[in-house]
DNA sequence: CCCCAGTCCTGCGGGC
DNA sequence: TGCCCGCAGGACTGGG
């Protein structure tokens, strides 16, 4: 499931290879799998992109984005099992799209593969882009973030503080996986009301998401156990090595040796946390 | 404002 | 052994 480590991960992956490179072909691969939401359609995207420089290839939250000079942009969202890559599909069945890239004599294809295609593409112009007032409507990057605004937006809401990290248009790029994973660095439970933090915990909370999403970005994101998460080159990451809660339900919490960690729903989706390490005040 | 359930989609694994 | 069902969850939507 592709969060911010992971998407970075596949930028990172794939730039080398894509940047500088027109797009000589951009088409739709013969898999026999329901089309993916591309907007606008096949034939509006190609007459605004082909024969067009890929510029700059970067991560916006969990999106990968594709500049074009003509000031087009591809926003690329693998949601759950989208992946971007250079070669060797894990399986052609279900390749989506490919973009066919020249330099010179050269040439190579891009591709966007999703086994259960919800991921997206998008055709968007750049300046719609540029803040969270556009389309999007994204909070500030995880890892751009200030803790004075990370402060402000925690005291604007009243949802539980896992919840709330999710919420995209509060603060971007974090998903189900590192949600547990920097609570539990933070030691804070993850039924507490963000608005009800202290500064001190807000600054924890601050802190354990650079120190989680660098170190997964270090370890080349997570692979689950569905193997789906893989990167450019079609390799697994190995942050799952690494992980403290997420998917550990009943076994031992690394910093405290005693409590076995525990896994709870909210808002339909697991959460996992230590109930010694993370039971910090309200009775949690 | 908040919460919940449903929607999209496919592969996997538990249970019978 | 084989089939059915629930689960995985990112983003979004509609109703309470």
């Amino acid at each position: 499931m592709p969060e911010l480590p992971e998407v970075e991960t596949m930028v990172r992956g794939i730039r080398g290879s894509v940047e500088g490179r027109r797009i000589s072909e951009f088409r739709k691969c013969p898999c026999h799998c329901k089309p993916i939401t591309m907007t606008p359609g096949i034939k509006a995207i190609r007459s605004r992109v082909l024969n067009q420089k890929i510029v700059t290839v970067r991560r916006l939250a969990k999106r990968v984005i594709l500049d074009l000079e003509n000031e087009n942009s591809f926003v690329i969202e693998p949601r759950m099992t989208g992946l971007m890559l250079l070669s060797d599909p894990p399986s052609t069945g279900h390749l989506r799209l490919e973009w066919v890239l020249k330099k010179g004599r050269s040439q190579n294809s891009l591709w966007f593969w999703d086994r259960r295609g919800l991921g997206t593409v998008r055709l968007y112009r750049k300046s719609e882009l540029l803040n969270d007032l556009g389309p999007l409507k994204l909070g500030p990057d995880a890892l751009a973030v200030s803790l004075k605004e990370l402060k402000r937006r925690c005291a604007e809401t009243s949802r539980a503080v896992k919840v709330a990290l999710l919420d995209q248009k509060m603060i971007a790029g974090i998903g189900n996986l590192y949600a547990s994973e920097i609570l539990h660095l933070s030691q804070i439970h993850p039924e507490r009301k963000a608005n009800e933090l202290t500064a001190e915990e807000i600054q924890a909370i601050h802190h354990a998401m650079n120190r989680i999403l660098k170190t997964a970005i270090r370890y080349e994101g997570s692979t689950l156990g569905d193997g789906t998460y893989r990167n450019a080159l079609n390799q697994s990451g190995s942050y799952q090595n690494e992980h403290r809660v997420y998917g550990r339900e009943g076994k031992g919490c690394p910093s405290c040796k005693g409590a076995s960690i525990i896994r709870t729903v909210q808002a339909q989706r697991s959460t996992f946390f230590c109930p010694c390490c993370q039971a910090n005040k309200d009775g949690f």
